[in-house]
DNA sequence: CCAGTATCCTGCAGGC
DNA sequence: TGCCTGCAGGATACTG
């Protein structure tokens, strides 16, 4: 059994739940106490910020939210490994690891879970954003149409495995173990090869399978999304099928060999080693 | 500048 | 059956 953690395309399918269900609503009240997570959380400022305020349009960029409230400024939210965004009825019991509850004007709560606390949630004021360090450095956006220009140079300048490259979120924005593997063995190229080894023609495939995938996966979220008649959260959590992720030795969907195990850059890492050169 | 590794956290799987 | 160990992974601090 696959978890499927967020990635760009769980994170995007939260953004549109969110967009439905969000947008309009007044925020009442904010609860939650102090935690330390990926940053440390302060519920009583950024209930200071928002409250008596109403939300606008979600935005995305790379993993990150952008939750914006009209009038200016955003809650950013990361959701690491294990977080969710749960839109609930505020008489439902709240889950475990509920750090922060919105109060909604709709009777509902927006509720940001996280058991790891990889995640985090941060108040970003007007003009913040352009000098936040986690988004002012963040790569392309991977569908972005210039991204086969812009990209395959960068990586090909590289000595680092290429896996490790499209993991690195200054390079190119979104990707997370799971689709860095599948796009991999799409693209049919080892995931230790060298960015310095690799064509620029096979870079540039590289691009479309990723975008490619993401975009698949999106579409997925998108399907799972018109299932849901009240779009709650877990509508951004769900299975595409996974070529490589997690089936370590199982044959490989395209020429059945045996699909091996490795680490790279302390990741589980699996890839076809027929198929990918 | 670049590459590689340690670190945070909880839940769960596997071994004995 | 129950305890222990290790792994899962995103971003970033740190080391070489």
């Amino acid at each position: 059994m696959v978890t499927v953690m967020p990635e760009l395309p769980e994170v995007e399918t939260v953004r549109r739940a969110l967009e439905i269900g969000l947008v309009g609503l007044d925020v009442s009240r904010v609860r939650g106490r102090p935690v330390m997570m990926r940053r440390p959380l302060d519920p009583s400022f950024i209930a200071s910020r928002i409250e008596g305020r109403r939300f606008a349009a979600p935005r995305r960029r790379g993993k990150f939210l952008l939750l914006d409230l009209d009038g200016g400024g955003s809650l950013m939210v990361h959701l690491g490994m294990s977080g969710k965004l749960l839109l609930g009825d505020a008489e439902e019991p709240r889950p475990n690891h509920t750090h922060l509850v919105l109060d909604l004007s709709d009777g509902r709560e927006l509720r940001f879970v996280d058991p790891r606390r990889f995640g985090f949630a941060v108040w970003l004021d007007p003009g913040d954003e352009r000098s936040d360090p986690s988004l002012s450095a963040l790569g392309i956006e991977p569908l972005d149409p210039a991204l086969e220009d812009c990209l395959p140079p960068l990586l090909k300048a590289r000595r680092s495995p290429v896996k490790s490259l499209i993991l690195d979120q200054r390079l190119i924005a979104g990707i997370g173990n799971i689709y860095a593997a599948e796009s991999l063995w799409r693209a049919g190229i080892r995931p230790d090869r060298h960015g310095r080894r690799t064509s620029i023609t096979r870079l540039r495939r590289l691009m479309r399978e990723v975008r490619t995938v993401l975009q698949e996966a999106i579409d997925q979220g998108g399907t799972t999304l018109r299932d849901y008649a009240t779009p709650d959260g877990n509508a951004g959590y769900f299975k595409v099928k996974l070529n490589v992720y997690g089936r370590e030795g199982e044959p490989c969907p395209t020429c059945g060999a045996v699909l091996k195990d490795t680490r790279i850059a302390g990741r589980a890492t699996v890839w076809c080693p027929q198929c990918q050169h």
